[in-house]
DNA sequence: ATCGCTGCAAATGGTTTGCATTATG
DNA sequence: CATAATGCAAACCATTTGCAGCGAT
């Protein structure tokens, strides 16, 4: 599987971009069931959101959300995203860094993710009969799994070859 | 669903007791190379780590270690287990409760989680097949795992069975 | 007698919250 | 208009750190 790697040095292909359009959808009915509403705040930080790349931090998020409005709050950031995450909309993951990250909750495809502990790089993976194993682990203990947390911490593709060169040339 | 699991070896066996004996010896020298004391409060505090059940957080430890030396402060717990860490004694593990829990560096009978989101509880699986796909995603991306980390959220056997026991006699 | 360790209190830092103000439905 | 949302600053809270005195080697 997904051996291409189009030589662009980036980490961070997604398996399979999340239905958009749905989660757009899902979101206005949790919104109006829920009678939230809808600002220009929250439509700028959603916006930022649904276009970004993943695993974004409230830091990250704000810098780009104050390139159109300066005056944006950090609490506002929160808000926004602790509520995108009730609505199931988006995950929050902390993988380590102190820093809580966001991805669009994309439920038909569960992903778990590689986490590059050099250059600090996401990348994410899908493995269902790890799934499935997990599953009759779960079943063994009489335990009913609501969620789970897969993640390989270590060193990406490139770090791995920069280390190297970086060995080789001296 | 069933609870009898034919086939598969001994997915949910209970992992084996660390060897605590090499885990001993190993802080023993770990400490005298890096010039480390071995005062009243790092025994006590070690002692009742190496006791304990698994998964103790900063506050389970000091209560237990404050029976016998009141006067024992936060830091000198939080340092201690802080210096295990760093010798490779024992595990740090974050699940997502904000508290971090510590639990002997088993590294021969590596083991992951399953954590009852309604009790706290938190049971230990093996499954070495996992193990080992994980390892071959990894190659497939060029990475190079250097630790990973395993959970299961959920709700526990003896949970369900309240929760469905206080549905039936309603 | 060094120099690491302890206990206290103060600092850290990501996140949350109280409140007066603003703006949505 | 009622009331939810914003922005600021203060509060939170687990964890870390500075420091003066203590104690292991």
């Amino acid at each position: 599987m997904g051996e291409d790697e189009s030589g662009a040095a980036r980490i961070g292909s997604a398996p399979k971009r999340p239905n958009v359009e749905r989660l757009r959808s899902e979101l206005d009915d949790y919104m109006s069931r829920q009678q939230l509403r809808s600002t220009e705040q929250r439509r700028l930080i959603i916006d930022t959101f649904f276009e970004s790349q993943e695993h974004m931090t409230i830091d990250d998020l704000l810098a780009v959300v104050r390139r159109s409005d300066a005056k944006i709050g950090y609490a506002t950031v929160y808000r926004t995203m602790k509520m995108l995450a009730a609505g199931g909309i988006a995950h929050e993951h902390r993988f380590g860094d102190g820093f809580t990250r966001y991805e669009l909750a994309d439920d038909d495809a569960h992903h778990d993710h590689l986490i590059c502990e050099d250059c600090g790089g996401i990348e994410e993976f899908e493995e269902p009969l790890i799934e499935e194993l997990q599953e009759r682990i779960a079943e063994r203990y009489g335990f009913t799994v609501r969620d789970h947390k897969h993640e390989l911490y270590g060193q990406c593709r490139e770090c791995r070859m920069k280390a190297n060169a970086g060995n080789n040339k001296g």
